[in-house]
This record gives C-alpha cells, structure tokens and sequence, in this order.
RNA sequence: GCACCAGUAGCUCAGCAGGAUAGAGCAUUCGCCUUCUAAGCGAACGGCCGGGGGUUCGAAUCCCUUCUGGUGCGCCA
C-alpha cells in the first residue's frame, strides 16, 4: 500500500484548485529527521495562489486535513509534518510481506516481455578477474529485479570465442602444449602458452604469420583447427561454470562472438543497400557526422569485419529472436564510445529500437592506480579473491562461532557472499582501486553485516519456539517503539526502492535498503527486549519474521546467500 | 585537442525528479556481553559538499565557467 498516494488524495480535497495530484505527490516528501515526521508537506508554492504567508497556510490546511491512516498533524512553519497511524500501517506491511515473502514487492508492469542482457561475456582460455566479476553480479542482480517486476530475462553470456587470439593460441599449443596438463588445468595451461606465445614473439616475429595462418585455417572451417578451438571453448566453459556455481549464476544463452561469424554479412549487405557504407583511407565505413561522432569502421582494409560489426549481428538477432523490450549489456564504462557509436547506426539503419538499447556501463577496476590489463599481469584473479575471502570467513567462524555445525558451507556463503555484495552496493558507475582487505571486510556496511543480521532475527524466533506458520498474515498488530516504526517503514519503501533500482538498472540501490534494513534492525535488538513478556511480543515476534524475510529477499535480488546460522 | 564519467569528513562512499540543522561505514578515542549471536549497539572526534558565477523564497542537488582525476577517441575486442 502506498501511502503517500492516500495523503496525496487526501491533501488534494483542499488543494485541488491549485495543485494537480501529481504536482502534491511530488513535493510530499520523506524528512530527513525524525522529529518532523513520516511524511512532510512543504507550502511555499502555494504563496501566490494563497496570498498568505507559507506558515499561515499551513496552519489553514492542518486545521481542516482528514485522513485514515494519518495519526496526527504539525505545522512546523511552513511544513505540515503527517504522523503515520502505527498500528495501521504495521499491520498492514508486516501482513504483506508475511503472507507472500517470495512476491512481495512483485510488480507485473513488465508484462512477460523479454530483456536481454548481455553480462559476464568472459575470454576463452584466459582467467576471470575481479573485472568480469562486475559484469556478472550487475547482471545477475539486474535480471533478479527485472524478472520481479514481470519481465522475462534472457541472461545472455557474450563469450570471447572468437578474433586473431585463437590463431595465436592454437600456434603456441601445437609448438609447445601437453594435452595432459591443458586437461588438468585448461585456463592456467592455455593462458600461460598464450602468454610464452607473446615472449617468443619477440625474438621470432614470424611466429605471428604462423597464428595468422591458423587463425585462417578456424575460419575456413579446417578440422584439425576446428576441433582444437572446440575443445579450448569447452574446457574452458567448464571452468568459468565453477566460479559461476560459487556465484549462484546462471546462463540462457552461451552465443558469443563466434555465433554471429555467418550473420555479419547480412549486416555489410543492408548498411550497402541502405547507402550507408562509404569508403575511407581503404576501409568501409558509416558516417556519423550528424551525431558528432567519429565513423563507425565496418570493414577493415583487408575486407574483415570488425568489433561493432558483429555487435550490431547480435543486436539484430537478439531483436529478431527475443523482440526484447529493452536490451542491456553489462560492459564496462571504457566501451561507452562503441555503444554510442552502435545505437547510431542502429538509428541510422532505421531501427527505432536502438532506443531500447541500454549500455550499462560500470567503473573499473584498477590495481595501484593502474589500469588491470591481463598482458601485462597486472590482473586480479576472481577466484583467488573468492578464495582469499572464503578462508578469512572460515578463520572468522572459528575464532566466533566455533560449535557452527556447517562451517564450510557457511564461509563460503559468507566470503562469497562479502565479494559480491562489496560489488554491489556502491553505485555502478564508481571505478575503484582494488584493496582486498576493504573486500574482505566482514564489519560495517558489508555483506555479512547484513547476512549476520538475518541470522540474529532467525535465531530470536529459534529461541521463541515459534513456527513461521503461526503468522498466517491476517493478525492485528501494534507496536509504539521508534525503533520497530522505521524498520517498518524500510520495509514499505521497498517496492518503491525496486521501481527506482529498476529505472536506474542500479542494484545498489537494493543494496543500500538491505544495509538500511539491517542497521534499523540491529537498533531495534540492541533497545527493545524481543522475548520479554508483554502486550507487544507476538507483534514484535512478526516484526523480527518479517525482517529476516525482507533481508532474505534483498540479499536474493543481489545474488547473495543467506546463512540461517553463522 | 575533442568527448564521456567523476570531484562531499583522514579513507571508502550515501544524499543530486531543489526544501527544514549535510549522513553512513572504516580509521582514532571512550563506553555497553551473569538478558534474544559483540560479524552488534552507543558516544566523541571529524565538512568553505573542488573554485567562481548564475537561476530560485530556498542549491551538495539545476545552468554556465574554471581547475583536478579517470576513461575513450579507425583498421583489437
């Protein structure tokens, strides 16, 4: 329920003449302070219309204002400060979320239509970073909330299989690679002759006329290439979809860049028939004046395509196949100009769709204030990180929780679950430095704070010998502390903190409600006695339900485990 | 040089469909476990919201300008 839709309605008795609906929704706004309280009504626009002073108008409009779910009225000057009736609301919220805790919040706006999203998209053969961890966890998140809100998401892992590299590869393979070792250890074994490769080149530059041929021989579809570029993609796959168990992240479609090797020419002959392709210095190429961009390189001078050519293959067929609704790729910010560039001559084609393509861009990562760049072994390695998390978690457990009975399952839950809420919960757009030790941290505002907190509620209604099913979400309930209101009232906020989450494609604005959530909680455990005998314990008792649920389907949204214990 | 993103407490960041005294976490100092998990709670300390203009009853928030940092700018992806 929304209340400020019912104040809103119920200011507009009276100001109906002056303000439109919309117009009071929007000043109604959430004060900062608890002493000016739940919801707060600024005059100052109605001045004019009035021709009074803004506190005098106040007054006129708290003396005649009614509402149901409205306590009581102060003017503060020129605001009108409306107090919530607790009981009504409380009740209300907590026999939401008590009855439907898997759909609270649930929105069916997006109507079953698909979206796309294009995340994770990791190199063959080449090891995960802290870099594809963002990729991945933006897009798991954001395909958890678009799937609440009635869409259908179509998680779309982009693979790096395809380019020159795979020429290189298989040359660095047939000179110096042991079937043995790339079968025990593919990622680490193919990466390190793809590096040898590049330190042999050095002293033998022909080596690189050898790749150029065998990537060649891939694209003529030889055999012999064919099936060693195969086994690399596979093996590999099969590593990548460990970290991604450890994740909790799933795909719908593995298409990478090789997928669209038979689809650009349709692309080069449609930019032909619609006049678009110019020649420039030898290449072919879309103009892009008229956004003030530079041109888009189609074709290179030796006829091959190129990067945003088979982008815009894919952003074709992902049209044709999922008539998406909006379609997002999670790729970092360093790609902004490649996106822009794509929607342009998506627009330029004719496509009003390309309106619906979204880039969403994240920060980057970097190491001592460097960029990571894999080359040059300035790279952090997502699973080292995963590990170096889950072992401090594990060394965490011991020394608090020593008699845990399922330790292991736990410190992974939490180490895992520390790094990708680390990720999460600063805005997307924030490049930072990375610093496993601020990663790693299990106190203040982090994932296990949050994990732990949950557990806390869990534990009081353990201790309370009380069956989740006792609240079958019709009780009346009454609570009057402050600090049982603003949990709460966290807890209402929430389908409006998933609209926004959404229209931002932000996951860390749930983050920060789950953070919020928690630090309103642990107030609340750390004041009000839960299990003390009194009028307010069955209430109090649904309230600490209700939050472990919330916190629950928060850490859920985010791809974040919950431990019942920890 | 041009473009995009960002500049808020010592550090990491919230707040930015303008609103009432600018908020957290970390770090530092000090309190709180014979009572629901101290991975917690509380207190203290800490701010020309990069600088300068403008719009407004009101600006961290909107506009202009300037400085600083990051990123990108045709034949990699």
């Amino acid at each position: 329920m929304d209340y400020k839709k019912i104040i809103t309605e119920d200011l507009s008795a009276q100001l109906s003449e002056h303000l439109s609906l919309e117009d009071i929704y929007q000043l109604l706004e959430n004060p900062k302070n608890d002493d000016h309280g739940d919801l707060a009504f600024p005059t100052f626009r109605l001045a004019k219309a009035f021709r009074k002073n803004p506190a005098e108008i106040a007054n006129d409009i708290a003396e005649n204002f009614s509402s149901d779910v409205v306590e009581k009225v102060n003017v503060v000057g020129p605001y009108l400060n409306f107090y919530l009736n607790k009981n009504i609301v409380s009740t209300q919220v907590l026999n939401d979320i008590i009855s439907s805790p898997s759909t609270y919040g649930n929105s069916n706006v997006g109507e079953g239509k698909n979206i796309p999203i294009d995340m994770s998209s990791p190199n063959i053969a080449k090891p995960m970073s802290m870099g594809h961890l963002r990729s991945t966890v933006i897009g798991n998140a954001l395909s958890n909330i678009v799937s609440k809100l009635g869409f259908e998401p179509v998680r779309i892992n982009h693979l790096g299989d395809w380019g020159t590299q795979f020429g290189r590869l298989i040359t660095a393979y047939k000179l110096w690679g042991e079937e043995e070792k790339v079968r025990a250890n593919p990622i680490k074994e193919l990466n390190e002759l793809y590096i040898h490769f590049h330190e042999v080149l050095e002293t033998q530059p022909e080596l690189e006329d050898v790749g150029r041929e065998w990537f060649k021989k891939l694209e003529d579809g030889d055999q012999e290439a064919t099936e060693l570029w195969r086994w690399f993609r596979d093996e590999s796959l099969n590593e990548f979809n460990k970290v991604y168990d450890r994740l909790g992240v799933t795909f719908d479609s593995h298409n990478g860049e090789s997928f669209y090797n038979d689809k650009m020419e349709e692309i080069v002959d449609l930019l032909e028939e619609k006049e678009l392709l110019v020649e420039d210095q030898g290449a072919q190429v879309v103009r892009l004046d008229e956004f003030d961009l530079q041109p888009a390189l189609i074709k290179k001078q030796d006829g091959a395509t190129l990067y945003i050519t088979r982008d815009l293959a894919a952003a074709l067929f992902r049209k044709r196949n999922y008539e998406f609704e909006q379609s997002l790729y999670v790729v970092g910010q360093d790609q902004i100009y490649h996106f822009t560039q794509l929607k342009a001559v998506l627009n330029k084609m004719g496509y009003e769709w390309e309106e619906d393509i979204h880039h969403i861009s994240f920060g980057l990562i970097s190491i001592d204030g460097e960029k990571m760049s894999t080359r040059r072994g300035k790279v952090v390695l997502l699973e080292e990180v995963l590990d170096e998390a889950v072992l401090r978690a594990s060394n965490q457990i011991n020394e608090k929780n020593p008699s845990l009975a399922n330790k292991e399952e736990v410190a992974e839950q939490v180490g895992v679950g520390a790094v990708v809420f680390h990720d999460l919960q600063h805005d997307r757009r924030n490049n930072f430095n990375f610093n496993l030790d601020e990663i790693v941290q299990f106190e203040g505002e982090t994932g296990p704070y949050v994990q732990y907190t949950r557990a806390r509620a869990l534990s009081i209604l353990k201790k309370a010998e009380i069956d989740p099913s006792y609240f079958d979400g019709e009780k009346e309930y009454s609570l009057t502390d402050s600090y049982s209101w603003s949990v709460v009232k966290l807890i209402q906020s929430f389908s409006s903190v998933l609209d926004r989450a959404y229209r931002e494609f932000e996951p860390s604005i749930i983050a920060k409600h789950a953070l919020s959530m928690a630090q309103a909680f642990n107030r609340f455990y750390a004041n009000v006695r839960v299990l003390d005998e009194g009028p307010e314990k069955e209430s109090r008792l649904a309230l600490v339900y209700a939050v472990a649920l919330m916190l629950e389907e928060d850490l859920r949204l985010l791809g974040v485990e919950a431990p019942d214990e920890m």
